[in-house]
DNA sequence: AGAATAGTGTCTATCAGACACTATGCA
DNA sequence: TGCATAGTGTCTGATAGACACTATTCT
């Protein structure tokens, strides 16, 4: 336990007893299985939701679409233990991306464990959902091992029935990423992490209908927006965005991290 | 992909390709991690949360109190690949109730990966959330490894602290359960899993509060019961709960699962 | 000037919080 | 009869939906 810094083994009574306990246990002879982290990277481009999907070079599922991912490093797995499975996650977010660390929302989606999901061996996946601002989404790169990396909308990947050409149960993945983020949008605040970080109240309002897929009322979503400003969730910010189409130009605000 | 219904293998272009790839394919000789299901076993009995825990009877954390919860069997991995992890979660959910099969809502909660959670070995914990009725609470008896089993109360367990005696990272997954379910109550049908078949209003009610730990307004909570029987969400039911200290005896609604 | 967009006024329906109230059935 | 509980009437404030409206700035 020594990534636990409550220190829980020290509170206990037989402390000589586990030690010796520990020396003498031997790894389990039970086989075990690959885990792996996949990613759903998400962006909003011109109103529309995105998914970062990669084009598969090798078996199996060759010239599929898959989602980014790789296996988690486990060390020996008993002196070294390898890498947290979070951790796993944000390597593989900055080796696929090549953003600045830190610079993305990430968190667990849900683990696909069904047997059989991979075909070579069984494979536990660890999902997770990522958030890219429109502002960095065109930075994206190609991962390391040189595979094609595109942004795929998700609403043309679903017209076109294409989610049938995703690798393994990626699209069942990409199904439960898209009913995560649509459900938290209305009561946390990821909305922010997919506009600029000075954004105006229209483009807030494009990446919520971009996600939930309907339109919003504008009078009642300057309400909303409003609101949050006097409750101190966001803060006005110095600029103007400029309108294209001739008219008054967006004030900006900003996100307030520490409430 | 055989557990896979929708048949992608056969739309591959190059399937006799993948085949001989999968026929050559020899399982990764990278180190890989043992993978457990735990299982947060919540019920509400007497107006209070309680979570099922066992007491550890063998090293490491001996004589501690942990989740109920066990290995996930992975078969040899090539030929056989065990069974799913959500079906290990139902298995030892069985195992350590012995409550008939359906009888709860199970559903996955968090996978829980950093390095060392557990001093033996590398181990990924996959957690479950599983919800009893107090009508079969009583029923539960202890797992088959004949640990002690007890239902303890959350309220007190914090109180008193006792979370420190936790094993593993036990008190993490626990506290991540109590948000979950605080959280999911509000917009989801979970609270029915939480009261008998046939149910009053106080007695759903109860419920929410003890979830909550609130208090809520009876006449609201009153009209709230009232839409959800407009909707069709519940239904009358026939009988009434006596009134333990005298006064009227309240109506009886279950659950209408096929809206 | 025309056009498209930013942002506001305001009416209405819905729902939560709060308080008072009636009805019931056992001691 | 007293009393704790089941269940309702109704006022008030907050919020969402809808529609009309003014203000701005580029072409």
């Amino acid at each position: 336990m020594s990534s636990d810094p409550s220190g829980k083994l020290s509170h206990h009574e037989d402390f000589d007893d586990e030690a010796a306990f520990l020396a003498a246990y031997k790894a389990q002879d039970y086989p075990r299985p690959s885990v792996t982290v996949d990613l759903v990277i998400f962006t909003v481009l011109d109103g529309d939701l995105k998914v970062l999907l990669i084009e598969r070079g090798g078996h199996p599922f060759k010239g599929w679409w898959a989602l980014p991912g790789g296996f988690v490093n486990v060390g020996d797995g008993v002196k070294d233990q390898g890498e947290d499975v979070e951790d796993a996650a944000h390597r593989e977010l900055e080796e696929e991306t090549h953003l600045p660390k830190g610079s993305c929302h990430l968190e667990q989606l849900y683990t696909f464990g069904k047997a059989y999901r991979d075909p070579r061996t069984r494979v536990i996946d660890v999902a997770y959902l990522a958030l890219v601002r429109p502002t960095l989404a065109p930075l994206v790169t190609a991962g390391d091992d040189a595979a094609a990396t595109r942004w795929v909308s998700v609403q043309t990947l679903w017209d076109n029935s294409d989610t049938q050409r995703l690798a393994f149960d990626h699209r069942e993945i990409l199904t439960m990423a898209i009913e995560r983020v649509r459900g938290k949008i209305d009561y946390s605040p990821i909305a922010f992490d997919l506009v600029p970080e000075a954004f105006s109240v229209a483009e807030l309002r494009s990446v919520y209908e971009a996600v939930k897929g309907t339109t919003y009322n504008a009078r009642n979503f300057n309400r909303r927006f409003k609101r949050m400003l006097a409750d101190g969730v966001i803060e006005t910010t110095v600029g103007h965005r400029p309108n294209p189409s001739g008219g008054p130009r967006a004030h900006l605000y900003q996100f307030k991290r520490a409430a």
